[in-house]
Formats: structure tokens, sequence, C-alpha cells
RNA sequence: GGUGUUUUAGCUCAGUCGGUAGAGCAAAGGACUGAAAAUCCUUGUGUCCCUGGUUCGAUUCCUGGAGGCACCA
């Protein structure tokens, strides 16, 4: 089968908008954002974002997923996956490309698993029952419901485990059946190669870049408009650390110091994520930081 | 120059009443199906500053030296 869609990939900071956005201009594409942040209004320095690069040569490329909630809002899984049809089916409806670009390794998964469980709602009163049991116990109790869909789980979370178990008793007692739904997309992998030294310096010449430019305004407005100490916490990285520092919790060289080391964590895990996909059976192709888009798309062209 | 104090894992430091050592952070690897930039798991051999001495045995006690810090001159 013919691929029809283009993903590209790579840790924070080696440059994915950019490239493609380039590409989207020579393959006649769209971008859609595989990044669970910049799905949030207002979250615009902070997660790079970088909106004027969606012009390229003066052609301004589309883009989807991205400032489509509020920054107190709660964006989740399934939908990502419901937003990501929407706009899969309505760029192949023009003829055109469409790009996913992003390094939300969840949500990249979501071209090639079937998440509709996560539809399922929560059942308060089964969780405040479970909540009191130990994790030895969880474990337990959800291996004795034998569902193949279910060993997905990270049995070292205690909330993980309980999810998993609010699903399997939902299934049970549910008449209607969960049918595995034929997935449309058939992705070409692209993957940014950066070495680990590489990808830290990157990040820290990023992250003063951001600085300069007011990324502590950013967030300064964040709160303005109601957006908690907690929340931005959760929001994670440029967010967390600009809260605590903003409460002065942190000093500016502990800010930069422990900011940076986040985010170097981060891209690290990024980079699990992708090892796995590939263990998974996706084909990443890795190609060089910097690499000339016309070319390459030329080369493309060959697989769509 | 004198007195005191300190020198142990990449960093900050515990500790060994003398039997060659361990935490936090960092780092590395991993997990992940209603928060995923979140959440969670695993991994600790290092001339215990150098030099002599005492001792069966010293990183640990003693002598001398070197570096750091503080105070006094």
């Amino acid at each position: 089968m013919k691929n029809n869609c283009l993903v590209i990939l790579g840790p924070t900071a080696a440059g994915k908008t950019k490239l493609a956005c380039e590409l989207a201009y020579y393959l006649n594409g769209e971008i859609i954002s595989a990044d669970s942040r910049q799905v949030y209004k207002q979250l615009n320095i902070g997660t790079g974002k970088d909106l004027e690069e969606y012009t390229v040569n003066g052609k301004k490329i589309n883009y989807h997923l991205i400032d489509i909630v509020g920054p107190g809002e709660q964006f989740y899984l399934h939908d990502f996956v419901r937003e990501l049809k929407i706009a899969f089916d309505k760029i192949t409806s023009q003829n055109k490309l469409p790009i996913i670009c992003g390094g939300t390794g969840l949500y990249l998964d979501a071209l090639k698993k079937d998440f509709s469980f996560t539809q399922i709602k929560e059942n308060e009163f089964l969780r405040n029952e479970l909540e009191q049991l130990s994790k030895e116990i969880l474990q337990k109790k959800l291996s004795d419901y034998k569902n193949e869909n279910l060993n997905a789980v990270d049995l070292n979370s205690k909330k993980r485990i309980i999810r998993a178990i609010e699903i399997a008793e939902h299934l049970k007692n549910s008449k209607i059946e969960f049918v595995k739904t034929e997935l449309p997309y058939q992705p070409f992998y692209i993957g940014i190669k950066t070495d680990a030294f590489q990808r830290k310096e990157l990040i820290y010449k990023r992250l003063i870049a951001r600085l300069d430019n007011g990324l502590i305004k950013e967030v300064e407005t964040l709160l303005q408009n109601g957006i908690s100490h907690e929340r931005l916490q959760f929001l994670g990285l440029e967010y967390k650390f600009l809260s605590y520092f903003l409460q002065n919790k942190i000093s500016k060289e502990e800010l930069l110091l422990q900011l940076s080391t986040a985010i170097n964590q981060f891209s690290k895990r990024q980079m699990t994520w992708f090892r796995k996909m590939e263990k998974e059976g996706a084909n990443i192709h890795w190609i060089e930081k910097g690499i000339n888009a016309e070319i390459l798309a030329n080369e493309l062209k060959n697989y769509f």
C-alpha cells in the first residue's frame, strides 16, 4: 500500500517545524501538529510554535491542531485522535499531502495504533474503591481480566493500572462490542538525527533565546489571565520552571540549570520513544539536521 | 607567617569505634492506550589528596607535605 502521509519527528530543538514547512512547500502539503502543548492557545514561545516558519518563500503553509483549545482546558489523547482524523480527511480531500510534525510519541502512535478505548468514561465509584488497594493487588486484579488489549499498561504506575481496570470493567459490562477500526494512515517516517552533545547545545542556546524573546512575559501574562501555578507546573518544562522562578522558589541561575537539564531529560525520553517505535516496526528514515529540503522533497516524491 | 578546619562517585556531601565505602542530584537505559513537556521503573569500583609511620591489615590513627576555606597577624 502506498504511503499517504509524511511524518517528521525528532527530539525537541532538532528543527522539525522548519523542515516540515519546507517540505510542505515543495510537496503541496499541509501540517498536522503532533505536539501535546502546541494545541494550547497562549503557549507560544515556551512551546516553540514558531508560526513565522509557516510562510515559505512568501507562501503560507496551512497548519492544524495548533491553537485549538484554551491554556486552562484539558486536551486528551482521544481529542487528538479525533482532530487528527478530521484534519487528515480535510487535507486529503483537497489532494494535498498531510505532514504530521511533532515530538509527542504517544500522539504519533495514533497513526498506527487503535486508541478507541481511550474514549471510555471514568468511573468515579470504581476509582475510589481501587484507590484503597496496593499496587501489587491491583496488578493481580488487572491480570485476572485476561483482556489482550490491556497488556500495554505501565504496571509501575498505580494510576495507570486503575485506568486499565476501569476499561476492562467497562468492556465486561458493555453490550457494545469494541471493534478494532482500520486506520487510514500509511505514514512515511522521517526522523531528524542529532547526537546527545549537539542536542544539549541546541537546547541551551534555544532556552537563552526564548528568555531573551519574552518567555517570562508570556508566563506572567498567563498568570494574569487566571492560569494557576499548579496548571503551569503541569504544563511542564518552561512553564513549570518559570512558575518556580516567578514564585521566587529558584534563582535565575537555578532556573537556567534546572530547566535546561529538564529539557535534556525530556529529549532523552523522546529518543527512547522513537527507539520503541522502531522496535515495533516503524521504519524511521533518519536524516541529518540542516539537510536541503528541496532535494529531500524530490527524493520523497517516489514514495507517495 | 600563625591557628583552626577541610580534601571520599561528574557535583554536593554521609560514613568506616582500623577489615578498601553510600545517599541526593547529574548521567545512562527502560516503561507508557481520558493529563504524555506529564507520570513511573532500573542502574553506584571510586588512585576515599600525596608521602612516610604504627599495624597481620589504613581511606579511617599518627608524622610531614600540597590544595581549599575561615580567623588572627
